[in-house]
DNA sequence: CGCACATTCAACCACATGGTTGAATTACAC
DNA sequence: GTGTAATTCAACCATGTGGTTGAATGTGCG
């Protein structure tokens, strides 16, 4: 459960780490695109264009159908969704009852409880990819 | 407008490309770490661990407390929820309107192929940081 | 004072990343 | 078939990343 997709989380948040590539997804929303078409906003070689791609793609985040000699792009936001899970695990921290949680936290620390129920997050759901 | 907080955005994806860090993150959502203590579980020395630290803290995620000779960390979940509202403009693609939305763009795509490609959209509206 | 502890710094290394250019591949169009 | 368009491949380069080790810094302690 520890580390169960952690490698789609590591490419996924990679390949978001770069505006390049993050504007590319964003031209997707309007529709599917060419190599070409996604490549020619960008000042770059459209080599290193189709490298951008290529890393969204092996991140899952874009499908390409190969239609005759131009490849078209769409994409695919099902690994957005996952990562946006994992951050809300996350959620409850910059929501308004940080304080409480905070204290609660400590507390526990505090007292050290030999339940771990409360005192260790469940490695069930969320944020336990690592 | 476009490209606003992009160099936010891109560190704080960089930061939680990696397991390591996204463990050290998730640690200290359970009360504040020493280094030595975020250290420990992962098999480094402690000047990588030091190192990963750094990542986080310049990313924002991360904020230190200098205590005599230790350094006291906790989280800072605002950027978490800065990444998590960028992610959140995807919402509508992989949420249950997607397939009307994918039969709708198909459409466009066929109807007017030409005009929609060539036209391009205007850099207008959300998910705009890059 | 003098030593041990917590952490960083600096130098180094292997490898990944993001970019380039030029050639190769494949498909359409005449 | 020849030529051209869309894309990738391969080699290369500079820089960044993640790790190491050993020395340096600074604080707490007897």
């Amino acid at each position: 459960m520890v580390e169960l997709h952690t490698h789609e989380i590591d490419t996924v948040f990679h390949a978001l780490s770069d505006a390049t590539r993050r504007h590319m997804l964003q031209e997707l929303t309007q529709g599917e695109r060419t190599v070409g078409q996604l490549a020619e906003p960008h000042a770059m070689s459209l080599a290193a264009a189709s490298k951008h791609i290529k890393v969204l793609e092996s991140a899952g985040l874009v499908r390409r159908e190969i239609q005759g000699r131009t490849h078209l792009c769409r994409l695919d936001p099902g690994p957005l969704a996952t990562v946006h899970e994992w951050l809300s695990f996350y959620e409850r921290f910059w929501s308004g009852r940080l304080d409480a949680l905070e204290r609660l936290l400590k507390e526990n620390d505090a007292r050290k409880t030999a339940t771990e129920r409360d005192t260790k997050l469940p490695p069930s759901k969320p944020g336990n990819d690592t």
